[in-house]
DNA sequence: TTGAAAGCGTTACCAA
DNA sequence: TTGGTAACGCTTTCAA
């Protein structure tokens, strides 16, 4: 049974006062007399007084929430992202509660109307993989409340951003590749559709274009993003009589893959064939050769998130009110390994 | 400025019955009559309205909220730990509320105190490293709010536990390694005093001793449980004139670390020095050789400690209750690989 | 300097 | 079957 906490109410019956002058004696309201404050709070510590967060959120209309939604929190990049805003959200007096989404719209769907029911203060969030309508999200910025997507997001809406600029850490990726000598550069991509991935394939296709090699349709692949996939399609890959030359990777993990499958072949890493992945992915630094890779900064990204957030409810207190939406978009940093860099001739 | 939420009040108004109608009427009460239940809920629908669970909180005397703390969110450990919590906790229609310590005693005072504030219904939490002084968490005991410690614990506290036998872990890598040939084992530990590695070090010595080898003190190494640490040391212990022929770092970290060190200094592994890690982090089966590891389950881990929550809260509101302590102690797996594993002679 | 009272949005009990 | 009301614990305004 749990015990019955102490209340403002309590203080003020053994002090024979009211609740009002106690609540404001707590506070260290001007009003109220030293002697008054210190007989409060002295009671107030014998009887182990904790305002109750729950009847201030009620008065005030502000849960003092945060409300952050990932795809999963133990994939490495959310987990430091989550770090990064429990960080910033922690300093500036905020609380955030977790939601995952498994990657399905539907518990997406149900998660926000949990938050809405536990009036978060704001949202932050990054959508699930295969998000296509984003009305649920619109509904959010309907209702006014801030919402902060990272990572992942959609440009139909006009919510707050912080993300990477995936086009930018591709193409930065692909140059080097050619700057190492590769012609024949293949692209592990995921899932077609999804913004970051079009993004890095787009990147690809640009930085190829700008060294003027042709792009080729056949040198691209669609993923699942996962080990095993850049294993099968390395595989397959290989028995084909023309071999790539290089493997840029939309994900570390097809990179690892990738990479195993190649070892295990006798090809030789980089010089016969570099490759680079994406995320920057602690293992990358761990395994051998040690893989090339794009760091994204989740951390940094959550970090700035929650900044946004706090930005925004302190603005919204004040005069600038219907400010226009923030889109942060860091540039990423292209983490050179020894599985791209070739002994220079 | 937010959107003014619809309440209760404005659908009795509209309707022009009372509050408490329409309340029992969208809980689907029975003493409602269906038509009136139709006629609320149109409305409710139209005015987008969603329950307060703020103000429910208040009335009911609890959050629905679950205080998770752990050191870092950004320890895979941790990160698999809060999936497993979120997935239960959604599924009985809690939330989980995110601290992190930063493995400081300070912090996890503070956060604490703040989940006290916030009424939460029950806390989980790994305590931070160095945390040697248990009265703060004695304190959730003595206020009668569920306390569920997961991964590391202290004995002198009566709260529920969810935990690995890092004993019976330790007992089964060495004795791998003794059957693996090895006779001269080095220990990497963590930071002594620390009940999970202490209890590593008790396993180590344990199967030493049962296997009648002698135990020697100064093949046993202090660390921070970081790679460098785990390559400063190795390199040390490679200056000395005998070479041990294993080494049981009680982290993976440094076992990595040892690993690398003895492969720049062309030792075979497991040949020459056979290696065993702890806590199976997902780079162990990507780096060259692959590391055996103490698999933890840490999200099982997290999974059982929120149903062990879950339990508590409903014994607590039946008759069942005070309880006693739950303790669940998993018995974690070694995970075989290249890295110790001999070839059969 | 302190007190009284209204109100935040629900729930639950008792009366109608 | 529905309504009225007190209560949850706090803040805030106005009055004393």
């Amino acid at each position: 049974m749990k015990k019955k906490n102490a209340t403002l109410t309590d203080i003020a019956n053994e002090l024979d006062i009211d609740v009002s002058t106690v609540s404001k004696a707590l506070k260290n309201h001007p009003n109220i007399s030293e002697t008054t404050k210190k007989k409060v709070s002295k009671v107030a510590r014998q009887l182990n007084y904790r305002p109750n967060a729950i009847a201030t959120a009620l008065v005030k209309g502000s849960s003092n929430l945060i409300g952050v939604m990932v795809p999963h929190t133990d994939e490495s990049f959310f987990a430091s992202a989550i770090r990064g805003i429990e960080e910033i959200a922690q300093q500036a007096g905020y609380n955030i509660v977790i939601f995952q989404s498994h990657d399905d719209q539907n518990t997406e769907i149900k998660n926000l109307e949990t938050m809405y029911r536990a009036r978060v203060d704001g949202i932050i969030a990054s959508h699930a993989m295969y998000t296509s309508d984003f009305s649920h999200y619109q509904d959010v910025i309907d209702q006014d409340i801030p919402l902060i997507l990272f990572d992942r997001f959609d440009n139909s809406l006009d919510s707050d951003v912080v993300a990477v600029d995936d086009y930018k850490g591709a193409y930065k990726a692909v140059t080097h590749l050619i700057e190492q000598g590769c012609k024949k550069i293949v692209h592990i991509s995921g899932n077609m559709g999804v913004h970051i991935y079009d993004e890095r394939l787009r990147g690809y296709k640009q930085a190829l274009k700008d060294n003027d090699i042709n792009f080729e349709e056949d040198l691209v692949f669609e993923s699942d993003t996962s080990i095993e996939d850049g294993q099968q399609l390395t595989t397959k890959l290989w028995d084909r009589s023309v071999k790539p030359d290089a493997i840029f990777a939309a994900s570390d993990n097809p990179a690892l893959g990738a990479l195993q499958v190649l070892k295990a072949k006798g090809v030789k890493i980089p010089d016969d064939v570099a490759i680079v992945g994406f995320s920057n992915e602690k293992f990358t630094s761990y395994v051998t050769p040690t893989i090339t890779s794009v760091e994204q900064h989740s951390r940094r990204l959550g970090e700035i998130a929650a900044q946004i957030f706090i930005d925004r409810i302190s603005k919204d207190r004040q005069e600038n009110d219907n400010k226009l939406p923030q889109k942060v978009i860091l540039t990423p940093e292209l983490i050179v390994r020894e599985s791209s860099q070739r002994k220079r001739k």
